[in-house]
DNA sequence: GTCAACGTACCG
DNA sequence: CGGTACGTTGAC
């Protein structure tokens, strides 16, 4: 590579906050899309930050570099002398020219002639992918769809290699998401109850410079992951409860997309274990039901049957029961969702080789390489493949437990399940056999 | 089990 | 209404 920067921290990266592949955002690494200037140039950092220089092909590296190794990006260079065509950097520079595909769709050497594996190519892959698109100044504009995901005609996308640039826009809008969730979590695990409408105030104003883009991006991850499908379908449960229930103003009661809705009272205690549900993903206003009234399942969502009990009358529950067993036979016929966080998900560049790739017009099937890890798995193992029957007696041992738990907060879940100490959402989860580290929970209670 | 093809839900 | 992609089915 000829177009060297002097050793040395790159004054262009400094004080910011860089978006990384698969949405990280990072002050170190990275590329500035609203800075970039000049040419790509690849470079590499100690852990220092250091910027080095590494030995081209089949050198080993040393001790230092083989550090900066898992620290290699790629940045816009300020600097705008033109690279000689033809030279062995516009070869390094110019990857727009890559065939998209080797191997198992992974990039296996880096531009600089590395060797690179697994994830780690994955992940410069992804990076050269959205640094690129500007090196690419063609003016082709491609549809993405909800998760981001470049989606052009079949007969387009095989015509040219996708244009790598074509990222950072989603790239920045998962930082956000990103970022908008650390927020929520945060929140969730450090605001005591008593406190939350401070700490939402103090959330709100901190992020009333979001973008509409932000809270789109924000809600629309929400609601394509598993238990934001269940917060949808709670939506809708609500919009019919409230119906239902005899509130004397009842358009103050709104659980819409952005379920920005005026506090009501809280017939079953704090609603601070629920963070997102009590905020309003920020925006401020009450989710105006406790989410313990809600039992989620991959089946659907379902209220409780103390929930039921107080926001309808004892007849009604008949019919809302009847309501909930169509609802679940009905969510047995709809297609899942990608996950959007396993490694296909978060690959964004079909392969165009593959079977299903080659064959998209007769196939209708997403790229194998991109196929959700989640949707490879068959819905079976819970209570997905089992019948509505089972889906009930399930939810209502739920509602059993979430009765009595209503009545006391002290309950112990059922027996053959260890009690865990962390409050009221502790015990929801481990009743219900939630992880929380895949996000693939078979079933979820609010 | 894998693959191709098709039906169709879902979305813009 | 067209595009994408999940679910299903039948052939191998």
């Amino acid at each position: 590579m000829s177009a060297r920067l002097p050793l040395g921290k790159e004054p262009e990266t400094e004080g910011k906050i860089f978006c990384r592949p698969g949405g990280v955002a990072s002050p170190r690494f990275g590329w500035p899309p609203s800075k970039r200037t000049g040419r790509l140039q690849e470079v590499e950092w100690t852990k220092s930050g250091h910027r080095i220089q590494l030995p081209r092909n089949g050198t080993e590296r040393s001790g230092e570099q083989k550090d900066a190794r898992v620290c290699k990006y790629l940045y816009y260079k300020t600097h705008t002398e033109p690279i000689p065509t033809g030279s062995g950097a516009a070869r390094d520079l110019d990857l727009t020219q890559r065939k998209p595909f080797r191997g198992l769709g992974l990039w296996a050497m880096s531009a600089s002639g590395g060797l690179m594996e697994g994830n780690q190519a994955r992940e410069d892959e992804d990076a050269r992918d959205s640094c690129c698109a500007d090196e690419d100044s063609s003016p082709v504009v491609e549809r993405r769809n909800r998760s981001g995901i470049i989606s052009t005609p079949l007969s387009k996308s095989l015509k040219h290699s996708r244009a790598l640039s074509q990222y950072i826009a989603t790239c920045s809008a998962a930082a956000a998401v990103a970022n908008a969730n650390a927020t929520r979590l945060a929140q969730s695990s450090l605001v005591p109850t008593g406190i939350k409408s401070h700490s939402v105030d103090a959330q709100h104003r901190g992020q009333v410079g979001l973008t509409k883009l932000d809270r789109s991006a924000l809600v629309s991850s929400l609601l394509d992951s598993p238990s934001g499908l269940h917060l949808a379908q709670a939506a809708e449960l609500l919009r019919r409860a409230s119906m239902l229930l005899p509130v004397s103003d009842s358009s103050n009661i709104g659980v819409g997309g952005d379920m920005e809705a005026v506090s009501a009272s809280d017939s079953l205690g704090s609603v601070t274990d629920f963070p997102l549900l009590s905020n309003g993903g920020g925006v401020g206003g009450a989710f105006p039901f406790h989410p313990g009234l809600f039992i989620m399942t991959p089946a659907g969502v379902f209220l409780a049957d103390g929930a039921l009990s107080q926001v309808t009358g004892a007849s009604e529950q008949q019919q809302a029961h009847s309501e909930m067993a169509a609802a679940a036979s009905a969510n047995a016929k709809k297609k899942r969702k990608r996950c959007g966080l396993c490694p296909p998900c978060r690959r964004r560049i079909n392969c165009e080789q593959c079977s299903s790739c080659r064959n998209r017009k007769t196939g209708h099937q997403i790229c194998k390489f991109r196929k959700c890890e989640e949707l490879k798995k068959k819905p079976a193992g819970g209570l997905e493949s089992c019948d509505g029957e089972e889906i009930m007696s399930e939810h209502w041992k739920c509602c059993s437990w979430l009765e009595s738990l209503s009545a006391s907060p002290h309950v112990p879940p059922p027996p053959g399940r260890p009690p865990q100490p962390q409050g009221m959402l502790g015990k929801i989860h481990h009743y219900c056999g939630i992880s929380g580290s895949t996000g693939s929970e078979s079933n979820s209670v609010f």
